[in-house]
DNA sequence: GAGGGAAACTTAACGAGCTTGAGTAAGGGG
DNA sequence: CCCCTTACTCAAGCTCGTTAAGTTTCCCTC
């Protein structure tokens, strides 16, 4: 029998993977490669057997097919001992795919490569009362547009990712509600529209889970960490990636961040609970606190009666923050103490060991929300968990949901 | 001190079955059919295939496996307009597997069929100072005495399933700290050792996932629901079930509900956290409360110099609450709003459907944490979100952990 | 109490996808 | 030039699940 001394060290013993080990039935082996191609730089066959765990052989047929796809260039050799390396990379003049951000105000349509890098980029907004049809007409036109601008090949798009805010399955506009699709339409049903309208495949997929998706594909997270996008626009959600593929929940909800309550005893929000994140410190709340305070008002110029929009004006009370105005900076700073502690509720819950702020909101104050956030989840992460928690900011935080909605469409498309 | 009694196998009523839709590339065949089996009462091969998507061919070629196995056992005939189906159910005789829990105090050892019926238990408890190689050579004795008593086959026991408080990778004990195993060993050192002197497959787990398992495996949870068990022992945990799988995250470290954090400016936690649930309400802080409080400590007959033992204690003040014990009542009622508070953050972080109470700590006091959750996640779900969220208690709360490790392995086990 | 019909299984052939094991290609060093 | 090393490929075969064509077992009617 072996002899057992008693001191728990915390140095890295194994966590048995138990029952969630499967011997089989993982995802296939085209999509294993192209995760590993999308996170890593040039690889060679050899490399990608080892860092997938398929055998050689099997490699060496599914990248063949992956060349004759048009997916997978070589692009050069590595000397070896023996035989040298080809190494392999996703082509960047590969398969393209356009995303459409369906924003409260405008819509921003991009036309990604396979590698994430922006070929070409188109800004409309919805003109005043558009009827649901006119709006996947205006779509339509905007991709077309998109395409024939871009001078690409469109049979080299492989179809249309959609984003739009809120969750799911909006319910009927509460007051001050979810914020839904423009014109109210079901996502699901401006899906299939704008599907048959535009003959190209669309997916449709919420925001915060885009952004997350996109920085991903982009960003080459590796597929090992497990992290979520805050993502702040006129609410706050989460989109969550788990060893590489995005987690929704049952019925497309989860990492509705906004409603993490925060205070038990808060002011009711909209979803009829209390004290959530989003009533108590989200954007519009900020927003409502600058307006109600005639310094605040003035450090960020916020017209008294003109046009509402939630993101630009939360936008101003940021930049007025970061300028030195000190009524609005105590708000923003009111407001991140709340929001990292969701953020590590968040981290808590999930095991989560990285988190990217994006999103048009966090576009404009990463720099004070960044800290806190890395102060509250750095403390009792290191401390308890053994767990490192690293805070980023996208690079593109305001493109990011279009990115997103492409580069998840091309996870789908090239997986088959 | 080592008691032992023996019941008979507990099997319950038919549920009846839900059509579930799985795409390609999830789990295999087996693994598919034990699921509906286990949620299902007797089944025909034919609504096999129906529910589990698979083809009559394939459920009939695994089922005579299975039934060559000992796993699935033929139980009678419906009649049709042709040929009577043959209902198929798990053998209640089949299979059984030993559960250990490893509470603070007591180590409670359960034998169960595969269908979740305890076949016999048996308690014993760790002498002063008791070393590793101890605990593991009395655990190994206990499994032994269980069997033998229990008159059941050995060659039957797929195995033993380990459960022990706290995240899968202690820290060192902070002050007031993580519960963890008893010695401070390693649960992988431990499941290692308990594995080599039994020679029987072991597997290890926390409690809050062993109890959710259980439950999803004795109460026959439907595999589409997304649900958590709460667990409250000394600390609170919550262990997560989706789409038929545990969720564990990528250091199995997800799943801790008592670090939300509801209170901003709350207490400094053990986590190096501030305002987590623990600190605020957890049956420690509840335990702290009643005993620098004259009244409550009477109506609970807190000794004051006593032996403390959290979960006793916490047990105490919970009689005395339901009881009509004012001050106690009031201290379960403040911490009771908490809990609800953090459990509608989970619910809205994964998109759950039902939470169940579990735990020796809600054994005693699930009465008034019950509705206190079900009013605060009610509200929320139905109107925003258009889900009903099912609050339960657990049938077993005391020994559900040990019944969930022992599901644990049979899980594991039989799907091989 | 045969013969048909209906529905529940069963069997056989096949195919996708991956593995094993034995090649073949491509470079370097003596 | 030969030989060694290493990268990659080919061929056979295995596992699992599918499709399509039986086979069994009941009830019902004549």
């Amino acid at each position: 029998m072996t002899t057992l001394d008693s001191t728990g060290g915390a140095e890295g013993a194994a966590v048995p993977a138990a029952a969630a080990v499967r011997r089989r039935g993982g995802p296939g082996a085209r999509e294993r490669l192209l995760d590993a191609l999308r996170a890593s730089g040039p690889v060679s066959r050899v490399e990608l057997a080892a860092i997938t765990g398929l055998t050689e052989a099997s490699v060496s047929t599914t990248v063949r097919r992956l060349l004759q796809d048009g997916v997978v260039v070589e692009v050069g050799r590595t000397p070896t001992a023996g035989k040298p390396r080809t190494l392999l990379q996703l082509d960047p003049g590969g398969r393209t795919a356009v995303g459409i951000d369906l924003g409260p105000v405008t819509t921003t349509c991009v036309l990604t490569s396979q590698t994430g890098g922006v070929l070409a980029r188109l800004t409309s907004s919805a003109p005043p009362r558009e009827s649901a049809a006119q709006l996947v007409d205006r779509l339509a036109r905007d991709v077309e547009t998109l395409i024939e601008g871009s001078g690409e090949r469109r049979e080299r798009c492989l179809g249309i990712g959609l984003v739009y805010g809120g969750p799911r399955r909006g319910s009927a506009a509460a007051p001050g509600g979810p914020p839904g699709t423009p014109g109210g339409l079901e996502p699901e049903l401006l899906r299939a529209a704008l599907q048959e309208v535009t003959g190209w495949p669309v997916l449709a997929e919420n925001d915060a889970t885009a952004a997350a998706v996109g920085e991903y594909w982009v960003a080459r997270v590796d597929a090992a960490r497990s992290f979520a996008a805050l993502y702040m626009g006129t609410g706050l959600g989460a989109g969550i990636v788990l060893a590489g593929s995005a987690h929704r929940g049952a019925r497309g909800q989860a990492g509705e961040f906004g409603h993490v309550v925060v205070d038990v005893d808060g002011p009711p929000c909209w979803c009829g609970g209390q004290g959530c994140l989003e009533a108590v410190a989200g954007p519009a709340a900020v927003v409502a606190r600058a307006l109600a305070d005639p310094v605040a008002r003035a450090e960020a110029h916020l017209e008294a009666g003109g046009p509402r929009s939630t993101v630009g004006d939360f936008s101003a009370v940021a930049r007025a923050a970061r300028a030195g105005g000190g009524a609005c900076r105590a708000l923003v700073e009111a407001s991140a103490r709340y929001v990292a502690a969701a953020a590590e509720s968040l981290v808590n819950l999930f095991d989560l060991d990285l988190l990217v702020l994006t999103g048009p909101g966090f576009a404009a104050s990463s720099s004070l929300y960044g800290p806190a956030i890395t102060r509250r989840t750095g403390a009792a992460a290191s401390r308890a968990w053994g767990r490192a928690v690293t805070v980023t900011v996208s690079s593109a935080a305001a493109t990011a949901p279009a990115v997103g909605a492409a580069a998840l469409l091309l996870q789908d498309r090239l997986a088959r």
